[in-house]
DNA sequence: ACTACGGTTGAATCCTGAA
DNA sequence: GTTCAGGATTCAACCGTAG
């Protein structure tokens, strides 16, 4: 039901059969370009010459493993949607770039720019998969909540949301970049199995108790 | 105060005066080969609309006749959001994509894809132009306003908003793909000096009577 | 002739917000 | 409420041409 994998996701994806997954929803580094001072970050481990080469095998990875009629969920800011756009299209057809509207803004430039209020999206699908539900747009508003166990936490609410979208009770949804877990524990909450991957010990232990916590918490709820 | 010049934009920008324009706001072909099947088929094809290949030589010009500390305004939608970036990014500093969101959404496929809601705005920069007002965030609401002169007709309060943000009174605004003149009228409106440009002769005549009647009714209102 | 393929046409779809 | 129009689309069906 519950499988947290320590490592390198470009490693531990080789040994996801092809052709398993119902979902990927991941919130991957947003630091690929050249220019960016991305190892100064201590948040992002991947260690890799090349970003663009990355990106690109991750996204093949990303193909081979999900079943057909399924879909890719990737968040990215505007900064680099370029290079997302690029390789996700190299294997994916693209759906929609979807806006997350988040309830408050970011600082950055404050005389000669608009507030960043939201980031993008990728929506893209490995044969014809259908969304669950009515039609929405492509706009979701969705608060960014509190707790900070990591610097880009995404609310779980907007993660059950996305799940609940594209995939059934009892498919499987994996997440790469697991980070602090929020993925997963959406998985919980909605019944999904769910496969998740991090390199850093810190945050794959914080994962690890989040989710148990959140399976704790739903045992409870039914007694 | 008002010049309409019927022509290929990229012709007749190398006319203009370099350093001589404080702001470009305009709504260039997106490349997407639109044609607008909604009904009964009211508009012509875009012409020339299957190919970006203008797309490098056009930012450059505009970067060539923009006043130092001003800013290229430029609608386009996610389909081909990179080739916008790459060649905006050559020429000018990108300070955000802004999100246009409507009040309504398109059509497409129906359950396969979210229900696209928004337009992508570039705000790229010659210089650092500073923002007017309250510091606004990055996605805009702006309702889409009823007449159909154009398929894809802007609506004039947003492009007014705009031109407040960003220039000041008797400031020369410059419209390249001018379309049935919206961004004229917002000129007219906001008292700000107006350049536009536009191929078609049909067109070119709709946007020479609005901007006209638009100068009219302040009349009017004056007396 | 028979398919294969590319380009074009127009019917169809559903949710939102305006009337 | 309730109706109704409208949408920088997609898809299937249909050509016309090439191999």
């Amino acid at each position: 039901m519950i499988d947290l994998q320590k490592g390198d996701c470009l490693e531990l994806m080789k040994k996801i059969p092809s052709n398993s997954i119902d979902l990927i929803l991941t919130d991957s580094p947003y630091g690929i370009n050249f220019q960016s001072n991305y190892r100064k970050n201590k948040h992002l481990k991947i260690q890799n010459d090349s970003n663009l080469d990355w990106l690109d095998h991750f996204v093949f990875e990303c193909n081979k493993v999900l079943k057909n009629d399924s879909a890719l969920m990737m968040f990215s800011s505007w900064h680099h949607v370029d290079y997302f756009k690029a390789s996700i299209e190299k294997y994916f057809k693209i759906k929609n770039i979807l806006i997350w509207e988040k309830n408050n803004t970011g600082m950055g430039d404050l005389k000669g720019q608009f507030a960043p209020k939201y980031e993008f999206i990728f929506f893209a699908v490995k044969g014809k998969p259908l969304l669950k539900g009515k039609r929405d747009s492509d706009i979701l508003n969705f608060k960014k909540t509190g707790n900070k166990l990591h610097p880009t936490q995404k609310p779980v609410d907007l993660l059950k949301y996305l799940i609940n979208k594209l995939t059934d009770e009892s498919n499987t949804v994996l997440d790469p970049f697991m980070g602090s877990g929020s993925t997963g524990v959406a998985c919980v909450n909605t019944n999904r199995d769910f496969i998740g991957m991090e390199l850093d010990d810190e945050y794959f232990k914080i994962a690890q108790k989040r989710i148990r916590e959140a399976k704790d918490e739903k045992v409870t709820k039914l007694v």
